[in-house]
RNA sequence: GCGGGUGUAGCUCAGGCGGUUAGAGCGCCAGGUUGUGGCCCUGGAGGCCGUGGGUUCGAGUCCCAUCAUUCGCCCCA
């Protein structure tokens, strides 16, 4: 054991591959329910892509990008989020041109230089969609169905989705001032992060998991009731196309999400089922951020959800996925004519569109039986020299013990038939 | 970037105060009729005891470092 994977990454292994299919193929069919596309970007953009729109001060931009030189001194960076490439695309390409609204969605690797903890790694994978176009508060109540119903489809439970407004340019900045204001008396009791939130960033003072901070700051006031009227509205509508929808939500005033580029709505979806670590899905409205990248100004709204959290959620619930990958016939063979025989039925057999499998290891008969076994293949198709001398093969149903002679000459039909 | 736990077989783990050839279960391989799987029985392969230093007559065991992993903080999915 040389060579191990990069600390915070991890491989996903033949055995736990149909996890992640079953996964990625549950989102491709909601999204094509809905009516999203999906648009792939490369793994590394150009730095400043991420740097602008992320927001210079955020950790994400000041401590945990993977950015690189390449050999012609440029200044690349691995994609430590989904949403600023798709932007990028959206803009590039002109998306804007070809429809009012551009849904796209993507499944994706994401790098942050973190340290590993549960539910977080250097790299992760995430499924996430994009809205692009619309002021339209349903679009909003779209995007929240639409994760909600993709994890629903997983068999997932005891999910809640939080959701909030963080305003707008219009008035987040009163909102900021009076939520200061409301501290300034108890600035030295906070926590040591939130006296630096204070000045940075205070609104995220409001989701400190500190004990006293919380009691500091629980009659603060509260970010819904100092909405603009637009967003008060905006917030309102959603919520409302929510019930309609038979979405249930938690209204949670104290959430806030670490992106500079959020507006308006920001949503949540949390599970008891992870540790600290325990959002599995999130996003929101980002109605700034296409022009910040030099685009006429253009709202969007937009989740993205991790795919490892997903799968752990789904380990804890003890949630079986269907398993497809058992071989319908093991080719069993005896002998070196029968072996000749047995790998040409082989081919034929996969010819006709039928999962096959074969021992290349030389083992004893037995042993082929066990191996037939344990892959649960339907048959066991026996060939040995008795079998040859006769023109035929045995097909023995592993579950009912029944053997079937065939003739060699149309044994993939009548096998196909069996199946 | 900061703090705590843990690194022994492919996997899950035992290995009282340092003491000879490091164990178990599962898995794997092979036998139990020279042509038949699951259950059972028997046998076998497989370990630089994470790595590098140190203490000691002697280290899987004690000390230091390092790497990995794990659980937190920060932040996020």
């Amino acid at each position: 054991m040389r060579y191990s994977a990069p600390r915070g990454t991890a491989d996903v292994l033949p055995q736990d591959s149909p996890r992640w299919q079953y996964i990625e193929n549950k989102f491709r069919e909601i999204c094509r329910l809905y009516g999203y596309d999906e648009l792939r970007t490369p793994t590394f953009e150009d730095t400043e892509l991420f740097t602008r729109s992320i927001g210079q001060h955020t950790d994400i931009v000041s401590k945990e990008m993977y950015t690189f030189t390449d050999r012609g001194e440029r200044s690349l960076t691995l994609r430590p989020e989904g949403t600023a490439p798709v932007v990028r695309a959206y803009l590039q390409h002109k998306l804007f041109a070809e429809m009012p609204v551009s849904k796209v969605y993507y499944i994706t690797g994401i790098f942050r230089y973190e340290r590993p903890q549960a539910g977080r790694f250097r790299e992760h994978h995430q499924v996430g969609i994009e809205a692009i176009g619309s002021q339209d508060p349903a679009i909003d109540a779209e995007v929240i169905t639409l994760g909600m119903k993709y994890l629903g489809s997983l068999g997932i439970e005891g999910l809640t989705l939080k959701i909030n407004s963080v305003g707008c340019p219009v008035c987040r900045p009163a909102y900021r001032d009076a939520l200061k204001s409301a501290v300034e008396p108890y600035v030295g009791e906070l926590c040591e992060s939130c006296k630096i939130r204070y000045e940075a960033n205070p609104l995220r003072m409001l989701d400190c998991k500190v004990a006293h901070c919380r009691e500091l700051t629980v009659n603060v006031p509260n970010i819904v009731d100092h909405l603009c009227d637009e967003c008060a509205g905006h917030l309102k509508s959603v919520l409302h196309y929510l019930d309609m929808l038979n979405v249930p939500y938690t209204l949670d005033s104290r959430l806030v999400r670490g992106f500079d580029y959020y507006t308006k709505t920001a949503f949540e979806v949390v599970s008891g089922a992870l540790g600290a670590q325990n959002a599995v899905l999130g996003g929101g409205r980002y109605d700034g951020l296409v022009l910040e990248m030099g685009g006429q100004p253009t709202p969007a709204v937009g989740f993205g959800s991790g795919i490892e959290r997903t799968l752990a959620i789904m380990e804890a619930q003890g949630i079986e996925i269907p398993v497809t990958t058992h071989p319908s016939v093991f080719v069993v063979t005896l002998g070196d004519r029968a072996k000749e025989a047995g790998i040409k039925l082989l081919g034929d057999l996969r010819n006709a569109g039928v999962a096959a499998e074969i021992d290349y290891s030389g083992k004893s008969m037995k042993a082929q039986m066990r191996s037939a076994d344990r892959e649960r293949a339907q048959f066991a198709v026996i060939i040995g020299d008795d079998e040859l001398d006769k023109g035929i093969v045995k097909a023995r149903n592993m579950q009912t013990k029944e053997e079937t002679e065939v003739d060699l000459a149309d044994a993939v039909e009548r096998i196909k038939g069996m199946l």
